[in-house]
DNA sequence: TCCAACCATTCCTTTACAGGCATATTCTTT
DNA sequence: AAAGAATATGCCTGTAAAGGAATGGTTGGA
């Protein structure tokens, strides 16, 4: 909900997570950032363009130059979707593992008979 | 920094994300996501074997089955790395933003002269 | 012991995507 | 007006990865 795979698939690209690490420093151009990531401009511009229509920037014209500026809103949808999972490590995410591994040590009881372990 | 690329790219794909969204309530055995997928039972199984390594699983045999359990562990790295960005959404981003276009109308201002604006 | 269920692995094919390169576009400068 | 930055786009190519199908390996049950 909200929480697009296109959001993840724009940062699984290195390049373009360490856009997203720049960026949250303050606004950059495309120069800067391609002498910062060591590409050729036009693939910054192509990895611009994906988290563009991510809304994971926005350009404004700046005379010759554009400036890019990291925006918010993926960032706090992701926010969103790992509350859903916050619960579980914050309320005690130990009490579903101890109850695996009181199952699991069961069954290792059981198939010590024959001293046959997987791995 | 503990963010790897893998953690992102491990959840780009549909169906990692749907098995990522299914552990949250509970373990699973490689049928019932199967199942729940609506995949072949093979590409589950892939599928498993990616979150296994990036650490997103954990698997403990179970008879004939294999138990499928969620970990916090990368879920909690992603936590840590959208950390340095909740500041800039919760100590107003705008502040910033007002700055760029402070600039901008700044450079408009001069290129007014001739009358041309961009959009 | 033999068969069936559950799961992992392998091979093959196809597709999405990132990089390299050339080019178009827009703005500045002279 | 011409030339030169700064940036975007299009085409081509290679590669990584996902799905399909077959197979191998265990475990449980008849």
């Amino acid at each position: 909900m909200g929480m697009t795979i296109t959001t993840m698939s724009a940062l699984a690209e290195p390049n373009r997570l360490h856009i997203v690490e720049l960026l949250r420093d303050g606004p950059l151009t495309v120069g800067e950032i391609t002498v910062q990531l060591g590409l050729a401009q036009p693939q910054v511009s192509k990895h611009l363009r994906v988290l563009s229509d991510c809304g994971f920037v926005e350009v404004h014209p700046s005379a010759n130059r554009r400036i890019y500026t990291l925006q918010p809103q993926p960032l706090i949808e992701m926010d969103a979707w790992l509350d859903s999972f916050r619960r579980m490590w914050e309320e005690r995410f130990d009490r579903l593992d101890d109850y695996l591994k009181l199952l699991q040590s069961k069954e290792e009881k059981q198939s010590s008979t024959e001293g046959a372990e997987d791995k």
